[in-house]
DNA sequence: GTCTATAACCGGATAGAC
DNA sequence: GTCTATCCGGTTATAGAC
């Protein structure tokens, strides 16, 4: 997966190199923000040349790429505590959502131009593109494992996309926590917990037998989505 | 709106020079897309100098926004000949949204650049920011109007947030259109077709009184969400 | 004060020598 | 794998014309 990712790295040296670069460069995004920080600025950091930053990393893009990754794997460890630990799905999903909030919070500031060139349909860090299948099919695992988990049961038909739709509804909740300027970002929590609620009781009564037509057609409807936006 | 949206323009001549690099911008974006037009490139064609162009437009992005208002007052007119013809639900909420992609559609390949500036939680063009309001506004008011005018009756409470759930709706239509490179854009008229459906029938379901309790949750969150946003 | 034109500047990205 | 030199295009400064 690393080497795919990025760099091009064959040597000790090669890695060594390019973690140095990494850290100067998150270091700098998050004092000075990503704008402001230029790729010379980051090579000067590092005590590299400028070419030299560009054989480790492609585009200054691919900097923020390699951030995703390393935040990704601070969530599932966090969410994992969480999964162990409860078994209402209330609970997991709240606790799970709680922690990516927290994982990614000390970003916050620069999250905004981050999202930017996440938003890009053809960049490579599109949360949609192939080149971050792999990180979103495991975060589409962790919410497959929240409700499997867990003691409610749903029917098979919804099972087999609730997992998709949850981490839909987990970006949205990011795209909100974006644009959230309020201390301790108190209305993204408040969010969270009310909107939690509330789908807890609608994958409830989404899996009651009389609503069955109506979740055949949200269902196969979200299967065609899913499968367009994949492929 | 002109004046106060990009260049300070006094004379005829001068609004003349604008349209002149506007319409060239506009062609080029749609003809090479929107990285591969570069400025020089734009000014040559409307036959200016670089500098002059930067005169009307004080960055790359303005011009984006130009195209923004332009599509937009599309849309409105053509979204209000579909209103003044039918009067059921179903059939005007597909219109409007088949008359927004219609207008989009010949920019799509560009549509995405614009995506990605309208993300960006600190730019002007973001559709959650105060300086898009007065667009947001009238766009929120283009659905209070398809659900009012129409035959289908839907209770007070969902109707104060019903407006506004269904322009969210259709910022993730524009959302999948973006990332849609199927021929004709078939998916997202698939997309469209389906989720008018569900949605329909999803409103009637939640008019049913059995569902007060959950619908009052909704509504409460939807209403402290859209507050967060525009404030 | 309204407009046009030319010449830089700056930073992301690349080429190619070592 | 690392460097230097260079390109390229968005942006700005500035000089002047009407």
């Amino acid at each position: 997966m690393t080497k795919a990712r990025t760099g091009l790295v064959k040597t000790d040296k090669g890695q060594q190199t390019r973690a140095t670069i990494l850290e100067a460069a998150l270091e700098m995004f998050r004092e000075r923000g990503y704008e402001q920080t230029t790729m010379r600025a980051i090579a000067d950091s590092a005590g590299v040349a400028l070419g030299n930053a560009y054989y480790y990393f492609h585009s200054k893009e691919h900097l923020i790429q390699a951030f995703y990754g390393r935040t990704h794997e601070e969530h599932l460890s966090a969410a994992d505590s969480v999964l162990t630990k409860e078994r209402e799905l209330k609970a997991r999903l709240l606790g799970v959502m709680r922690a990516k909030i927290e994982t990614v919070e000390p970003y916050h500031q620069f999250a905004g131009k981050l999202f930017k060139t996440a938003a890009d349909p053809h960049g490579p860090l599109n949360p949609f593109s192939d080149e971050s299948d792999p990180v979103r099919q495991e975060s589409i695992a962790v919410f497959a494992d929240v409700v499997t988990g867990s003691t409610t049961r749903v029917p098979k038909d919804l099972m087999t996309e609730l997992p998709y739709m949850l981490w839909l509804y987990h970006m949205g909740i990011i795209l909100f926590w974006i644009h959230d300027s309020s201390p301790h970002r108190a209305r993204t929590h408040r969010l969270i917990d009310r909107s939690v609620e509330i789908l807890v009781k609608l994958i409830g009564l989404a899996s009651n037998p009389l609503m069955r037509p109506l979740r055949r057609s949200a269902v196969r409807l979200m299967a065609e989505l899913r499968k367009d936006f994949s492929s």
